[in-house]
DNA sequence: ATTATTAATTATGAATTCAAAATATACTTC
DNA sequence: GAAGTATATTTTGAATTCATAATTAATAAT
């Protein structure tokens, strides 16, 4: 692994890559963690693939077992409404904070955002449309200003992606999922902060609902 | 550093051990961390020591800077209300859970670490007030019995540690602490979670002006 | 004396090495 | 052939080593 530009420290970039194996389930949960087969697919030694091991394992994907390694973190199925709860939580509060204190100029980005989503709904490009979703909630949160929030957030919808078995997947999904998405950004710009919050909140219990 | 019964893994301990240092300021927020004399003092090698220190960086509590090492983190003072705000409303929340479902027996421990934090505060033992008082929170979250709260809301008070100057060390703000908690605590017994959760988040937020 | 330039020192990031523990394999013995 | 023991192999945790980058000190030049 020797690269050139290493704008990153490289146990990041490790962490980054084991990261993407767990989420593909190439490293399924419950599994034992091969440093060996590791060091030798990224070509590295073992010196950062620990570390990386460390760092996502006080993120929660992995579970360290004294003396026999790292495996990835099975999330005991009846802690996923948990986890939901306090992500529906937090960015009810965003959207609710958002449509109180956000500047025009700001509502103007979401609702462009919003847009490119609709767009991709319409042309059926479910990857993009995917991806689209996680920018306005992301969006949201960003608006909301939260730094800390946010980190949490993005923390805890990693631990969910272990398990979610795609809940957008089913097609009927997509559309009540677009639906709601429309409701909770005119509630926003309308400035009703309660009725955001709650739509937010209802948003993602139906996702959790979906996903189960 | 040969202990014979390694119940934790090094880096584990180690991580604790600057996690000691941090919060006594005996690591100051913004200072570098030197590895040397660090190993030097436990007796160690820089092997656990860094990753200890990259646990604690994805815990927010150092900041890595490539190349040039690890720093205590300086949490910007204008982000103070942000974590406290995240705190608030997780905590207010998990009153409110326990309000609503908790058991009696629950309810019966609640009430009786309760009292030993009023002994504590009678004879005037500030260390114990503050351990006690720091158990009583905790107790509302194991009740409410959502295990990723927990570990959110526990980072977070971590983070917090960095900064505060103690809030509860004017002799005036310890009274009123408590008697915030003696309402919490009987809005919790008589099972009002609205008001309960709305008591817990006014008494966060005492708590946060006194620290400011 | 102050600034540049170069050399020496120190610190960081990462690979390698080493000892102890855990696991797997081979070998008995019944 | 099964159960138990001994041996070999693998894996983990941690120390050490090594190359390169960053910092400091020393020297030279104006």
């Amino acid at each position: 692994m020797n690269k050139i530009l290493a704008n990153k420290p490289l146990y990041e970039e490790v962490a980054d890559l084991i990261r993407e194996k767990i989420f593909t389930h190439e490293l399924a949960p419950g599994s034992w963690i091969d440093e060996k087969q590791l060091t030798d697919q990224f070509g590295i030694s073992r010196t950062p693939l620990r570390e990386a091991i460390k760092v996502l394992a006080s993120e929660g994907l992995i579970t360290m077992k004294i003396r026999r390694g790292a495996y990835v973190t099975e999330v005991d199925i009846q802690e996923i409404p948990q986890i939901f709860h306090v992500i529906a939580l937090l960015e009810g509060n965003a959207c609710k904070t958002v449509a109180l204190n956000a500047s025009d100029t700001e509502l103007e980005s979401l609702d462009a955002l919003h847009l490119k989503l609709e767009k991709a709904a319409a042309d059926r490009d479910i990857n993009r449309f995917f991806e689209l979703n996680q920018d306005f909630h992301d969006k949201i949160q960003e608006i909301s200003g939260n730094r800390w929030m946010r980190k949490v957030i993005t923390d805890l919808r990693q631990v969910l992606k272990l398990q979610r078995r795609n809940s957008l997947t089913k097609l009927g999904r997509l559309e009540q999922s677009l639906q709601e998405h429309r409701l909770i950004l005119s509630a926003i710009i309308a400035r009703k902060g309660d009725l955001a919050e709650e739509l937010m909140i209802n948003h993602l219990k139906q996702g959790q609902a979906a996903a189960i």
